[in-house]
DNA sequence: CACGATTATATCGTGCACGATATATATGGC
DNA sequence: GCCATATATATCGTGCACGATATAATCGTG
């Protein structure tokens, strides 16, 4: 069996996530992030405590080869400061820096923005996401 | 406002779109190919007369910048000739070679395996195809 | 407490993906 | 026919993203 692209559902997902991408870049482009950079600054200003490149890793579904650099990019832009865990010096932890919080409230309007975008109401959103969320997970599972 | 990236949709079809490239990865490795490539190569099964870069880059959503290095790359794989069109030299046209062709019934099986990983039926993931399409359609519009 | 195994992060090589720009060909108005 | 403009593809630089591997620190078992 072949099929053309519009008519697989990897590609439906392929080309919604590129043009999700291609929807937050003028929002980013203001603020001087990448979407990845903004994913993980995401993470980081709903943590708690500073956590691990593998805590971040976890949540956000990167590789340390994908994230090492991304938070050195962060890092050398001032938003995160990056230092050795006293307790265990393998582990590394990231904190907001300063700059990396004051970032938080000048992207609060990026959300909305992108809501608007979507042109779904709030229970569509919701529920999309849920599906989405679900057929990742059984994809990484199985 | 600030959400976790578990909250945001956009997290959702980015980390799906990840998880669908990592399902195709093994079946794809086996060929040679990695998912964009394959997604080029299904627009290339499916067509009638050989396409412009252009008409496939309109297919599958990706700029020049991007197609011709993986086209160059699937040239020297052997599966598919770029030559220059006789009528208008600024176009190029892509052809099948007698491998490209022969690898789409070594591809036959894939799909299948994809929807088994997917776990949903028939008329769920048509469904869910046609919304997650119709918001990357919505989102390039607007 | 010594040393092999495990864990955490980092590095390297390849291949997307895009915006900006370059190059080459074609088109249209004069 | 000539030149400005438009079009098609290609090139370049940056930043993901991954698998494979390296490095360094910790842990476990004897």
């Amino acid at each position: 069996m072949t099929l053309r692209p519009a008519d697989m559902l990897c590609f439906a997902l392929y080309s919604a996530a590129q043009a999700m991408q291609q929807a937050y870049r003028p929002l980013l482009d203001a603020l001087g992030l990448t979407y990845p950079q903004y994913i993980v600054l995401s993470a980081l200003w709903a943590a708690e405590d500073p956590p691990r490149v593998s805590d971040i890793g976890r949540e956000v579904g990167l590789e340390s080869s994908t994230l090492t650099p991304l938070l050195k990019r962060l890092e050398a832009a001032g938003l995160v400061a990056r230092q050795r865990d006293a307790r265990d010096e393998r582990q590394v932890r990231i904190r907001l820096t300063e700059a990396g919080r004051a970032l938080q409230a000048r992207a609060a309007h990026v959300p909305g923005c992108i809501f608007e975008k979507t042109g779904l109401d709030e229970a569509a959103l919701v529920a999309l996401r849920d599906e989405v969320a679900a057929l990742g997970q059984r994809l990484r599972a199985g």
